[in-house]
DNA sequence: CGGACTTGATGTAACGTTTCAGGAGTGATT
DNA sequence: AATCACTCCTGAAACGTTACATCAAGTCCG
């Protein structure tokens, strides 16, 4: 109850940019044209401003800036879950480039509810970012698309199926990378080389896919169907297709794991099932995460550029406004 | 170049409160009471401002809100790191917690640069945000007392030192949770257990370093200063210590580390030995993070509530703004 | 029937910046 | 001495809301 009234902020908050400006002698204008660095003001005056500012203390609300100036100097940034290190590599990739860039990220988890991730870039368009970065978004092709007409510039990290043309995107190398990995397998002798996938028709699944294929048929593999089971991403559904494929009559030699999540996943089946890794069956992921190299043996995976994904984002994503900015001068 | 320019917000951008005033043929006052769901509107006010809002569609100008009310409707997360388990949850729980107040949080990523986040905790106070959470801290007491005096809302999340008292704080159960550790180890035979630590100084080192203590004078073990190893919460780092603690003449049957990322460095420490776990070295770690969940053998671990510590901090913060807002109001 | 009180609806002043159009002073050029 | 170019600064108008003070009708009561 009794706080320091001598300088809280309980009573009367900070200084409003008028009472410097009063407290300097100086108009508004000047003083914001100091404490913003710009030119074409005198010594004095600046001098004066300066030694207010250093008095009282003074700092510009964002607030009023963002309404006056049209940016809020904030990025929207949604993505599935934050507790994930494919997702928390990604963030942090961006999250470093905004804040080279001096701006802010509003971090929105949409826990892959389609409902909540509309709602919450509806709220995001509207005054309280410039901009934002979809990690993943759950939207289909047509939102994004409206949502591009719209005006409001944003960047894809990642996307389940393949956007718009015009919309700018950052994805990583599916295809290439995983040709690597199955040539890696078939280069230690294997040949009956199973792949446990992503969720159908995501690109990351179809992509990753067709480099698995590729590769296979490059030495003259045939794919065998029963070689390719779908899952989820999750450790569990590794766990649980890796369990279906050691029940087969011909069992695969080796894994390929469409992330690291599922190879963790399968490794697991493997060791209950009493099955040495690598001795008796090889696995390899993708991603490249933080988990790969904890586990025993250490798990063999496709790097992914995750943080420089997220930065490639925000770089595009800063290309944009500065864009629109130039059309608004126009 | 030639967007199409019929519903796309290109050249004029959405309609104001004032042009939906206009429309209906209301006031401003008017549409802002229909928009807010305030009583005391007349029904043909109401029914035509919806009409125009339907038609046109409008959603309020997030920061002309805050500008005028005061709120911006955003609260400040700071943490050292996104990339690490023990953050990502907690920052899950709190994130979690202000999507169910409606609020979204700006994200604040320190790398533990004491500079960095003093700036941007600057930054954040003076519109930005109405308030934040800082977990983890790397501001000093006197900073933090400061920034309390100010009158900025704003919670502790697992502080490195003890706080000042009128700051909220929330943090974990340190001391009983590492007694319970050590009483696992202690219930599976062991009495000669080592303590990996984080460094000495910050609570929650200090603290399980009491629970430890506690636990093996409660069964007349003499604590051995020989077997108390100060580290820092990396793996890189549990692994350098327990290397060390294995080192030693008459090394630990047992090792309790202080965090999960130190137990696995520990186990990474007495594969390369040969030793096996847990036949000739129990580990037992802290937190309860997935990674403990992956590693061969399953890592034994004291759960923190971690997601729940987010939620209460999101909901203390939440009392701090109501409190203000009634204050404010006298 | 007139004043006090409710209701319902409105106009308008904040909120704290930025920026634009212009004005005052100074020195130089014709 | 008049004009011009230049520098520095000011006043005021945005920006899009919300909230306070008002105002115009009704309604109730003595």
């Amino acid at each position: 109850m009794e706080t320091v009234d001598d300088a809280s902020g309980n009573g009367r908050s900070r200084l409003t940019i008028r009472e410097v400006a009063d407290l300097a002698g100086v108009s508004t204008a000047t003083v914001s044209r100091v404490i913003n660095g710009r030119a074409e003001v005198s010594d004095k005056a600046r001098k004066a401003v300066m030694r207010v500012v250093r008095e009282h203390g003074y700092s510009t609300n964002r607030t009023a800036r963002a309404l006056s100036g049209g940016r809020t100097g904030l990025v929207g940034v949604t993505l599935p879950v934050v507790h994930h290190s494919y997702f928390s590599v990604i963030l942090d990739g961006a999250g470093e480039a905004l804040y080279d860039h001096d701006m802010r990220m509003v971090l929105c988890p949409t826990h892959h509810e389609h409902e909540r991730e509309v709602t919450l870039l509806e709220r995001l368009m509207h005054g309280t970012t410039d901009g934002a970065v979809l990690i993943l978004p759950e939207e289909s092709g047509e939102e994004l698309s409206g949502l591009h007409e719209h005006g409001y510039p944003f960047v894809i990290v990642d996307p389940y199926q393949p956007p718009d043309e015009r919309v700018p995107t950052v994805s990583a190398a599916h295809t290439s990378g995983a040709s690597e990995a199955v040539e890696h397998l078939l280069s230690l002798g294997h040949r009956r080389i199973a792949a446990v996938t992503g969720p159908r028709g995501w690109i990351a699944t179809e992509e990753r896919l067709r480099g698995y294929r590729a590769a296979l048929a490059a030495v003259g593999v045939m794919p065998d169907p029963q070689l390719e089971v779908e899952s989820d991403f999750s450790d569990r559904g590794g766990l649980e297709a890796t369990a279906a494929l050691l029940e087969l009559p011909d069992p695969p030699t080796a894994i390929f794991a469409f992330n690291d999540m599922l190879a963790i996943g399968a490794m697991q089946a493997a060791r209950r099932r009493g099955i040495r890794i690598p001795e008796d069956l090889s696995v390899v992921g993708f991603d490249d995460t933080f988990e790969a190299s904890i586990v025993t043996p250490t798990l063999t995976t496709v790097r992914q550029p995750l943080a420089e994904m997220g930065r490639m984002a925000v770089a595009l994503l800063v290309r944009l406004l500065e864009n629109q900015r130039i059309e608004a001068l126009h």
